[in-house]
RNA sequence: GCCCUCGUAGCUCAGUGGAUAGAGCAUCCCCCUCCUAAGGGGAGGGUCACACGUUCGAUUCGUGUCGAGGGCGCCA
């Protein structure tokens, strides 16, 4: 397991308390926490009777997502209609007549449409947000609600039977960038991956190993049936001949699968580097067999009596936890099936003391899903009902020439995950697979992605990036002296629109940690660099009077912040020129 | 047949219990004597698959139908 991460992973703590402190990333939040309570106090005030209740009625506060109905819209006097028995826009009347005096809001509240009411906030209230960013700098927009706490995500998990493939990109775009999602919010995360180094596929693996081998030498032999037929596997068969003259014809079954096993290992172990994304552990499931978790566990679900024999097999009732059948657990020739090493591994990851785990694997595993949590239930070792959460992306279609590339590592056709790196870049690769909700298809356009790579997204979110490094390289300043910066001159419709898309920072990545939903950061960065395009093209920065040009170049420069911020999230570069 | 996910612009995809449903690409028209045009502004393009229900209000929630993908083996 690489040791790097797991150094740097006692720094989290101080890194928490200094925010704690600090509280960074509050500012907008209370503004909008402020603005509730006001409307708070003025609903009570306008409606008494509505305190008695024994759970009293509370405001929510909205962003409107039109931004001519201003900043917060409250739509309590809609959702009171009913129980108050009078119409929503003399309810809103009331509410806003009733309203305390506040320097946050600027000009008296609109009602508008049905019974909305819109709320703008005081210039001095918006701009707050960049002083806090200026103040947490990377550490704006984080959190520290995870408390620490342990949370184990699990993802790539390909078999060691050949190289990654862009599905397998898709999990370790989404795996890494879920658990940095949860790091900022507090979350002590540990990344993990598992090898099913055991079974019958690695047999086939030596098998097909074998057969390359024998064909080398002269020997006639039958290629197996399901054996895997890719090119890199007459590559491990050379390898293992020039470092094996002893055994060129492959007759050391075992040694054959080791050194196979370990070469696509190396392999995938040097892809996910170049794709930024490190393990903590890496877990073998043969480990499971070797230490005996097996065989504890399947002693263990017989001991807690959902499991009976049939036909010669040991079943585990799983229908008592919802699955919609009963599973085999050991044949009848002895073996366990898969799902059995599934549940011991899980069991572990209690054990270890992950209060909560994470499993990202593609959709056509799904059905796994169902079982192993059934399974944990079976054990009866308080393992809680929902446990693991899981995160499924679906297939990959991917297209060259115009046409579709069935990835099949067995029929040997084939686009990895290499291929993408070296050919899009890391920061295009890791954005596209990460862009898009993880649970709609996605279509992998390699010469879209390739000969038009200009057009890939991510380019628009760094161009944002390395527009404000110039901006400010020109104007040659010294960039901390923007920090205390006047900032009331900050009053157009584009500046607006910059301030209020970075206070939402730090709920967006609550929201996105939450949901679980890693693309919903590159969603925002697209917005946030929109809008920062739009400002470059109807302003210019480096203007004559001095005070606007500081105003002005503190905005972009908080603006950096934010967009670096979010782009270390999905694991992408932010870089000063282009 | 049963289970899971999805169905939104020509294409690829966001989004939401509320006000006029968005972006990119593609098509068309504009904008660099000016901080990077890898950019911006504008036009056209939609029965949010369909039906019914819940709701003051549904594209969003529920049920059903249709369509796409995946999973349903003593394979992993």
């Amino acid at each position: 397991m690489p040791p790097s991460r797991c150094h740097s992973r006692p720094a989290i703590i101080p890194v928490l308390f200094k925010s704690l402190f600090r509280m960074p990333s509050a500012a907008f939040i209370d503004n909008k926490r402020a603005v509730a309570a006001l409307f708070q106090q003025a609903l009570f005030s306008a409606y008494p009777a509505l305190q008695q209740d024994e759970a009293p009625f509370a405001i929510e506060v909205e962003k409107p997502k039109n931004p001519d109905h201003g900043h917060f819209a409250v739509n309590s006097a809609l959702q009171l209609a009913r129980k108050l028995g009078a119409k929503p826009r003399d309810i809103a009347e009331a509410i806003v007549a009733a309203l305390p005096a506040s320097d946050l809001i600027t000009g008296k509240p609109d009602i508008a449409g049905p019974g909305f009411i819109n709320i703008r906030l005081a210039a001095s209230a918006e701009t707050r947000v960049v002083p806090a960013i200026f103040a947490a700098a990377d550490e704006f927009g984080k959190s520290t609600d995870g408390a620490g706490k342990k949370v184990m995500v699990e993802f790539v998990s390909a078999n060691p039977t050949g190289p990654l493939h862009v599905g397998h990109g898709r999990g370790a775009a989404t795996g890494d960038t879920l658990a940095r999602l949860l790091e900022t919010q507090g979350w002590n995360v540990s990344r993990e991956f598992y090898y099913n180094d055991a079974g019958a596929q690695i047999n086939n693996l030596g098998l097909s190993v074998q057969a390359r081998l024998r064909e080398k030498a002269g020997i006639d032999a039958a290629f197996p049936e399901d054996g895997y037929r890719g090119q890199y596997i007459v590559e491990i068969a050379e390898r293992y001949a020039a470092e094996n003259p002893a055994d060129a014809k492959g007759e050391n079954f075992d040694a054959v699968c080791k050194f196979a096993v370990a070469a696509l290992r190396h392999e995938q172990d040097l892809d996910l580097k170049a794709f930024d994304v490190q393990f903590d552990v890496h877990y073998l499931e043969s480990s499971l067999y070797t230490d005996g978790l097996v065989e504890k566990t399947v002693e263990h679900l017989v001991r807690m009596g959902h499991t009976y024999e049939k036909d010669g097999a040991l079943w585990l009732k799983t229908t008592d936890y919802g699955d919609d059948k009963d599973r085999v657990m050991r044949k009848s020739d002895g073996t366990f099936t898969y799902f059995v090493p599934d549940i011991a591994y899980h069991v572990t990851k209690w054990e270890r003391g992950f209060g909560r785990a994470i499993t990202e694997l593609g959709a056509d595993h799904h059905g796994s899903l169902a079982r192993v949590r059934a399974g944990l239930q079976a054990m009866q070792m308080g393992v809680p009902q929902g446990y693991p959460d899981y995160v499924l992306h679906q297939m990959i279609t991917v297209m060259r020439g115009g046409e579709e590339v069935k990835i099949s590592k067995r029929a040997g056709s084939y686009v990895t995950l290499r291929d993408l790196i070296d050919e899009v870049g890391r920061d295009a690769t890791r954005y596209f697979f990460v862009m898009r909700k993880s649970d709609s298809q996605l279509t992998f356009d390699i010469d879209l992605a390739k000969s038009r790579s200009e057009d890939n997204p991510v380019y628009y979110v760094q161009y944002a990036h390395a527009r404000i490094c110039s901006v400010l390289a020109q104007w040659g300043g010294d960039v901390a002296s923007l920090r205390g910066a006047d900032l009331s001159p900050l009053t157009s419709k584009y500046e607006s629109d910059l301030l209020r898309a970075m206070a939402d920072f730090p709920e967006l990545l609550a929201a996105a940690a939450r949901e679980l939903a890693p693309h919903l950061v590159c969603v925002y960065l697209s917005d946030l660099a929109a809008k920062l395009h739009s400002y470059y093209n109807a302003e210019k920065f480096l203007v004559e009077d001095e005070k606007l040009k500081l105003a002005r170049l503190a905005l972009i420069l908080a603006t950096r912040q934010v967009l670096k911020n979010g782009l270390a999230v999905v694991g992408v570069s932010a870089p000063e020129k282009m």
